[in-house]
DNA sequence: GGAGTTGTTTAGGA
DNA sequence: TTCCTAAACAACTC
């Protein structure tokens, strides 16, 4: 579930956390969540340490403690954060509890795609300072987004408006919800859109991204229903600008929704595009 | 019971 | 080498 603007919400459900020491670390200790962790030491530095910050960079998510902590995490498809009262009985997907004196705050992930990562020390950990640039950042450009298409320019843009190492916090809805905006075919190969598309496109991933982080990332609030979000999945559903029906089909393995309406596949000929 | 799910990593093919 | 696709991961819902 959780993209670039749900990952920030869930982070600031533990806003009432910060500030507080943590007197104890409850895990399930076998939980994929934690490969790759030591998981002993995690619990052993926490404890007894005080959480003072957090942040968000794409779908990861990163809190820090006192003194030089660093706790990565990152939801996957179904993990959630909230808080509970302090004696909460673990759930069965509650796999890591930080329990202070008022609260307890808590991780859950049914199918245990998501991930903690844990780092003590002075500088910033590799896996938090190897991120790329927040899409609402100066330093994606038009330009970055134009070289990028050209790296990938045999693949779906669909498919390429994915890859986090470009689009850190774009997943499947907000691509779709992008490209409609757009008015670009999801199959187009990514080297084939023009210089207008191009710019369009930099400019509704930038809109997209400010206007979930606004109502989603603020309160989880509904998106209008002027957005594909809220038809995308509807049996029967109904393009809101076109009102032509629109269509599901997988395009880089991941269900994609379109309209046909105002997404078309250009015809090529020689190479080049012409109108139809 | 089968198919599908808003994420990421990896193996293997092109 | 580089790029791209499909499968795997796991649990739940329809």
């Amino acid at each position: 579930m959780p993209e670039l603007a749900e990952v920030d919400y869930f982070r600031k459900q533990w806003n009432a956390a910060l500030g507080g020491k943590i007197l104890k670390v409850r895990v399930h200790p076998h939980s994929r969540i934690f490969r790759g962790l030591d998981l002993k030491q995690m619990q052993r530095a926490l404890t007894g340490a005080v959480l003072h910050s957090s942040t968000t960079r794409g779908k990861q998510m990163l809190f820090r403690a006192k003194p030089d902590l660093w706790l990565g995490i990152h939801l996957g498809m179904t993990g959630e954060l909230r808080l509970e009262n302090k004696s909460h009985a673990p759930q069965k997907h509650d796999h890591l509890i930080l329990e202070q004196t008022k609260r307890s705050c808590v991780f859950s992930d049914p199918r245990h795609f998501g991930r903690v990562l844990f780092h003590e020390g002075k500088t910033e950990p590799k896996w938090w300072s190897k991120l790329p640039p927040d899409l609402l950042s100066d330093e994606f450009t038009p330009l970055a987004l134009r070289d990028f298409l050209q790296r990938r320019k045999k693949s779906p843009i669909k498919a390429v408006l994915l890859m986090q190492e470009r689009f850190p916090g774009i997943g499947n809805w907000m691509a779709d919800e992008i490209l409609w905006r757009a008015g670009i075919h999801p199959r187009l190969p990514a080297g084939k859109l023009t210089p207008l598309q191009t710019k369009i496109l930099w400019k509704e991933i930038r809109r997209v991204c400010e206007l979930a982080l606004e109502i989603i990332g603020e309160d989880w609030n509904d998106l209008p229903d002027s957005w594909l979000f809220n038809h995308r999945w509807q049996k029967g559903g109904v393009c809101p600008r076109t009102k032509t029906q629109l269509v599901r089909e997988t395009i880089g393995g991941r269900t994609t929704c379109w309209s046909p309406g105002r997404q078309k596949l250009p015809v090529f000929r020689n190479g080049h595009a012409t109108k139809k």
